[in-house]
DNA sequence: TCCTCACGTTAATTAACGTTAACTTACGCG
DNA sequence: CGCGTAAGTTAACGTTAATTAACGTGAGGA
């Protein structure tokens, strides 16, 4: 055993690849619960309880999903945290991060919030922990960013700026033209968006610091 | 008929109100499709089908809730931008307003955006019509309180904007304790988070317009 | 050549769920 | 008193959906 002779790697992830993109497009268009196996397996050419080959169930597929999508939150926001420069320039890159995975994985973004409770306990507490620590990594970012955050007393503050921010951010999937194909009509383009993201996660992320450094003036 | 001598209009509307209220709670807990009509029934003492004595179907409960929420939000919206004060008191006021939505019905403002899927095409399009007017109001104001958003030029990027700060309040569903009872840990308590949902918000905007106001310097 | 194993297929199983039917009970009122 | 109706109850129906069983096929490697 061992020898893997078969299944030449290049051939295995793709269709499980194409069950992951499909099945997340799906359920971030009708839900978890909206979705048939049937209709997964219809959009990938094979039908129904072919998946099973691919995947041990259907909470399997969106386990999958949730914990992909968290663990490469956590990796991309560590490795931008960790780029050596200054703290406005660490929280510029994570906010960059962020926004590229919102406009990037749409349909990751609007599952990674809106289908945590159809896991089971066991998955649901690994994304609840992946989730913590990229929240932590944030704060910590934000705190040292915007000095008057960085009191203990401001520690909640800067905790529920993050969670806001991040509702900011992820809001793009209900405001974002769905296909941008040719016209013009409708909302702003990709790389316009990403720019009033940035510009509005600054934002908030500034007033609070503001407005913190002012009541500790009182 | 019409002499109503029954059902004295404060015993009839208690019960369906404990319907939504519970029917609200679950959905916003499990999804639509993840709770059983059973089970809002034992929610309100009563077994499974007697709720169709009072709803429809388990579609007209959604149905009602977040038309019943989309239209105070736009009816409360109306009435504060009527105000007759300043373009920055009317946001202010505008602000205040959703954020006391966001915080005393959070069920509702979760399912608002979270269960629009699960709709019938009709109730969906009157949804999604309220939703629109409600947006249209916030556009318009955001623009005359922040000059540089008036530009026709402006206009996907205040509408933008607004539906980012809508997500950006929206998500204290996510960061809020379930249940500030009596301790002090975790997170900010109402209040504190109501001042600082306005401040991200404001903060914000003032972002989004001072972004603009340079960009047409260029 | 033949064995094996990856990858599918269709049919069967089982459970859950929304809804309807049939029947009961309490009560306001002519 | 006796009727009608609001508000429940339990049992039954029909559908749908996830999963499993049983079976087929085609490509490599010994």
């Amino acid at each position: 055993m061992d020898g893997m002779p078969n299944v030449p790697a290049a051939s295995a992830l793709p269709r499980r690849d194409q069950i992951r993109r499909e099945a997340a497009r799906l359920f971030a268009a009708r839900g978890f619960l909206g979705v048939g196996v049937d209709e997964i397996g219809k959009a990938v050419g094979i039908s129904g309880p072919g998946l099973y080959r691919h995947f041990a169930g259907k909470d399997a597929m969106l386990a999958d999903l949730l914990i992909g999508i968290s663990e490469r939150l956590l990796e991309e926001g560590r490795r931008r945290a960790g780029g050596g420069d200054g703290p406005t320039a660490t929280l510029d890159a994570l906010i960059s991060g962020h926004v590229d995975f919102a406009l990037n994985d749409r349909d990751l973004i609007t599952l990674h919030d809106r289908e945590l409770l159809n896991l089971k306990e066991e998955d649901r507490r690994t994304v609840r922990r992946l989730q913590r620590g990229y929240v932590e990594l944030w704060v910590d970012v934000v705190r040292q960013a915007h000095p008057p955050l960085a009191a203990p007393i401001a520690e909640p503050v800067a905790r529920a700026a993050v969670h806001a921010v991040f509702g900011l951010i992820n809001s793009t999937p209900h405001s974002l033209s769905p296909n941008p194909a040719q016209g013009e009509r409708a909302g702003l383009q990709r790389d316009g968006m990403a720019a009033l993201l940035h510009t509005l996660a600054h934002g908030a992320f500034a007033a609070a610091a503001e407005s913190v450094a002012a009541d500790s003036q009182a």
